[in-house]
DNA sequence: TATAATTGTCTATATCAATAGACAAATTTG
DNA sequence: CAAATTTGTCTATTGATATAGACAATTATA
């Protein structure tokens, strides 16, 4: 076994501050459990010394997951872990929102942020099926569980034969029930495409999150069972709180 | 439809810096088809003025494209768009690594780089099956397509089962001819969690990745088709080059 | 109740990041 | 060939990062 380095890797004129790396460390290892929830954190210079750093790089690190509701510090006492470990969303032959998070958290839901009819793009033409430019309802959701945003998606559907799907969406709050009021009982999940980036301003706004944040994109096309394409969607998850657990589809 | 804005979002003091935020604006914009392939980039005032930040700033960000092989920069003529489309990698019940990117490459292998025998970590032994603790033969390996790399793996299986599995990967450089040494014709994937982080020191080395670059990580349980857990992985995979695409399991 | 441990605040200094302007070098265009 | 366009290099200035040290304020501990 190769001998673990003390520094676990900081990397100088990255265009990455030092602070910000320190925190994304701190957050990881409060992922990974090698710092434990509830519990305190090793004091400053102790993870000064840990990460190779001056203490008030560290405090500035902290200082940003305080703000991010992560950690709480208390003079004299220490600095303790607050965060709720990551969210496990599962993508599946049958990916929906609120049955996903069953069991990890008390309280979820869809607030539709806004809706428009455009025409289609070039992808979402292709992914529904449709000629390039004909009309579609593109629906803007917001996914939040416990009060937290934990994805951000864009949903389109035809126009034609989905019209009025955008109040209905207002009304149930769901594309499950939304859908259903246009006949269709089911859905699969015909394909996704994974990446991920860095957080832009509109991702930073409506996930309440911290510049330099990442966040995992799924571009994805649901398909009635007999394969006819109903919906192409592009959803955005924090990745501090968020993991895809991708199961049989 | 609300007005585009001129500058689509640049965080100040929020930790990562400008060059940096452009630089993966601009792999965002070549990604997305905005700056055509192998075209000339707009010229570095215009890109200045689109970003609203100064000129210096976008040559640093190019600068720094350069370096990384996305972009090459000749003077008097104009900045040119090198790379590739990211690749595909196919993420199913039958996850395989040379099969998966055929077609998207002329050529594909796994490199060997390091193996050792270890006691199961929780994680691990969870996943196989076996006692915390329990002897396990760990992998190391590197994918490489088209002479770059595309993935960083670690890959956990029961030494006792598989003796002797780090001599035929480092033979046959695939992990399914090394199985099928150990009479297994057929594996299949069980789970994939899935999440993403910026680089790390040992990831920007192994994959040749400029520092502040993001990993896509998968950890995955491969069982036999009866459902005996036989594998134990961590992949990474540097999201400008690879994207995931899941497909039926 | 001292003492130690830990976070909070302040000052100072050096380096990196970003802006600004001027001009050189190479290439394309008229 | 001359002019315009575009990248490359240089100097200078300002603000953000990072380091260093000292000490205050608060809490836990002996």
């Amino acid at each position: 076994m190769v001998g673990r380095l003390a520094a676990d890797s900081i990397e100088r004129r990255s265009g990455v501050s030092l602070w910000r790396q320190i925190a994304e460390k701190i957050l990881q290892a409060i992922a990974v459990g090698d710092f434990a929830e509830s519990a305190a954190l090793p004091p400053e210079m102790a993870l000064a010394e840990r990460y190779g750093v001056n203490r008030h790089t560290v405090r500035s690190a902290i200082s940003a997951l305080v703000q991010e509701g992560v950690l709480r510090a208390e003079q004299g006492r220490g600095t303790f872990v607050l965060s709720r470990r990551r969210l496990s969303y599962p993508i599946g032959a049958r990916t929906r929102f609120s049955t996903g998070l069953q069991g990890q958290t008390s309280e979820r839901h869809i607030v539709l942020l806004a809706s428009s009819v455009e025409p289609a793009s070039q992808r979402v033409a292709e992914g529904l099926g449709l000629a390039k430019g004909a009309d579609v309802i593109r629906l803007e959701t917001r996914g939040e569980a416990d009060g937290r945003p934990v994805s951000r998606a864009a949903g389109w559907f035809d126009a034609r034969r989905f019209a009025g799907i955008d109040a209905a969406m207002a009304e149930t709050g769901s594309i499950t029930a939304s859908l259903a009021r246009f006949g269709i009982d089911d859905y699969l999940r015909q394909s996704t495409v994974l990446s991920a980036r860095h957080a832009d301003a509109a991702d930073l706004a409506d996930l309440d999150l911290q510049p330099g944040a990442i966040v995992l994109v799924t571009v994805a096309i649901n398909v009635t069972p007999d394969g006819q394409p109903i919906q192409f969607s592009e959803s955005r998850f924090p990745a501090e709180r968020v993991e895809l657990k991708l199961s049989a589809l």
